[in-house]
DNA sequence: CCAGCCGCCGAAAACGTTTTCAGAAACGTA
DNA sequence: TACGTTTCTGAAAACGTTTTCGGCGGCTGG
């Protein structure tokens, strides 16, 4: 039979339920289950093994109900790929202990008013706290200071510095980027990146040009060449600085994406990589950076640190210890066969 | 004065609140926010004003406790590049009307301990309901079928033919890939594909196969080249392919990775696409296919759409009407560059 | 003027827990 | 034996809603 067996989770059995069983009250159910000193071990025991046959399961709602704590929190994005998302959740799950916190993930599709929508939503819901993950990484607007729970932003930073963000070192990457390119012997470091609007383009090319300075180095072809964050300006970009400038022996590309344009233009023109020319990108986009030809050397994101980080002091401010200001997370260097020392 | 001011959704007013506010129990509070007829409507105006003024927000999860439904579903996955799971999101927060219904993501990370723990937590907390998402499109163990709410499994079909499975139709996706050849004029089309071990590669062949027959072709290069999913094999292959049949005008590429490799070989020998060798992938993934050189016509794997009618087979479900079985969801063709009528 | 009906409202129960507090049982001590 | 102490247990309140049902007042028709 199947009544007393361990496996259906059979359709709302309460702690009632368990209580009678074990011929004790709810209260000393309840007691029993959660551990508390005031119970008497054999009864303890009855309780837990009512529980277990029954396959008693408490329902969190009325728990949450009752402590005033959801144990749930909301991840507000708008990152349609779920390429930033997916691996902050995957952090942030890790650092609220499994099972404890449940997250609500909300995609508000860079629209304004849905994610107005879906914040009512998570704030009727009582979430304990909220997580934003901007698109870009670029700051965004706060969602506000009145709201009856603890925020922290992610990736984007928010336009209150009364808010806490978490947002990755772009420039300590750019830094990181030509300081590997500097150790491996190059010299004549060209940089491609991205929109020049974008702020993460902006802090990369300035973290290259500084350790580039440290050098007394000029970057080569004179300045950074922004452009878009796709292939085809990678492309066009290095065609160009082959022409104006020859001798260049490596290229810093603001993206994977950008690099993968880079490396294509290299390898139509025979040039060797990394003999010849040396390349690294920034993102660690798996897909484009792990298939390249060669595999690209490139700074990852560190994003599953990021969420962590965004737990931890979510959980923090939780407890009643906010923070604020802008918090950068650092990147991580990931070496493949794009960059080699020159011998 | 903040106080009576529309912003600040302060810590926790209740309907109690309201009612006070508006001088009525709340039980007609309830009524006249919930637009029961048997309320004087001056009473309802009453109530919802006093009701903004406060900036009350129901407690969803005193609503929950109720009337039984949570309101919450929980989207299991294993995916861990968001990749199916982030558009599948999106399709079921559409179909499930915003706002209504929101969704627990959970990431198992292929762990089956893990996703055990996660299904646990979210029983628990008394979802109404649960979409599984597979890392892969193969079948994948039943999560039984004694659980207390109904499951669609999405992308990865259940082993349980009991259990509603949605996948994609690969085997019309692989028809469709090689008729689009057709009537553009190819003839001599080879198919390079990934792991034999996976029943999409095998499904993808079956299909292209089954529409070359019924014009009574072979592949080029006489059969199905199975390999890995990767940029690496699909120049490999193609190197091979290139070799053994050099006469060949079209190439069905398993996934838009190796069309990417496929590419970059015919690229490198200096083989004009489409005019010499058209070029088709599957998946549209993005930042591979619109990025290619040419761009990529592709296979659309439809996952908003699966999203969407998981969602609405998952509310059926809840209403009381189930299905089971494998339901397939058909894909898109995308047209881009890599593949055009000949002259 | 009265019976009956209808429209509107509120008291109270319910949902499934946790927590407080009073009381019962067991035991040791004077 | 009486009493204080220590352990353990259970009744009841609370969390914030929804829903049922009884009641009150006013209106209509006879």
């Amino acid at each position: 039979m199947e009544a007393t067996g361990g496996g259906a989770p059979n359709r709302s059995v309460t702690l009632r339920d368990v209580a009678r069983f074990a011929g004790v009250s709810v209260a000393t159910a309840s007691k029993a289950l959660n551990g508390q000193p005031q119970v008497r071990a054999e009864t303890r025991a009855r309780v837990i093994q009512a529980a277990e046959q029954l396959s008693f399961s408490p329902n969190t709602i009325a728990q949450s109900l009752i402590t005033q704590r959801s144990g749930t929190v909301g991840l507000l994005t708008s990152d349609l790929e779920g390429r930033f998302s997916i691996p902050i959740l995957m952090g942030a799950e890790d650092a609220f202990g499994a099972g404890q916190t449940s997250v609500f993930l909300c995609d508000a599709r860079d629209d304004a008013i849905r994610e107005k929508h879906h914040l009512r939503a998570l704030l009727s819901r009582r979430v304990d706290g909220l997580i934003v993950v901007g698109a870009r990484p670029d700051t965004r607007p706060s969602l506000g200071r009145d709201l009856p729970v603890p925020v922290v932003y992610a990736y984007a930073p928010s336009d209150d510095p009364q808010d806490l963000s978490l947002v990755t070192d772009n420039v300590g990457g750019g830094r990181m980027a030509v300081d590997h390119l500097l150790r491996c012997g190059f010299r004549r470091i060209a940089h491609i990146t991205g929109d020049p609007d974008y702020g993460a383009a902006q802090d990369r090319a300035r973290g290259a040009l500084e350790r580039l300075a440290e050098q007394g180095l000029e970057p080569a072809g004179g300045e950074v060449w922004f452009g878009m964050w796709s292939e085809a300006w990678g492309r066009g970009a290095t065609r160009m600085l082959l022409e104006r400038c020859p001798d260049v022996d490596a290229i810093f590309a603001g993206s994977d994406e950008i690099a993968r344009g880079v490396l294509d233009v290299l390898h139509e023109e025979r040039i060797e990589v990394p003999s010849r020319v040396a390349v690294i990108g920034f993102d660690n986009w798996k897909v484009l950076a792990a298939n390249a030809r060669p595999p690209l050397t490139t700074i990852d994101l560190n994003l599953e640190q990021l969420g962590r980080i965004a737990a931890q002091r979510l959980s923090a401010a939780m407890e009643g210890n906010p923070s604020s200001g802008v918090e950068t997370v650092p990147v991580r260097l990931i070496t493949r066969e794009s960059t080699a020392p020159l011998r």
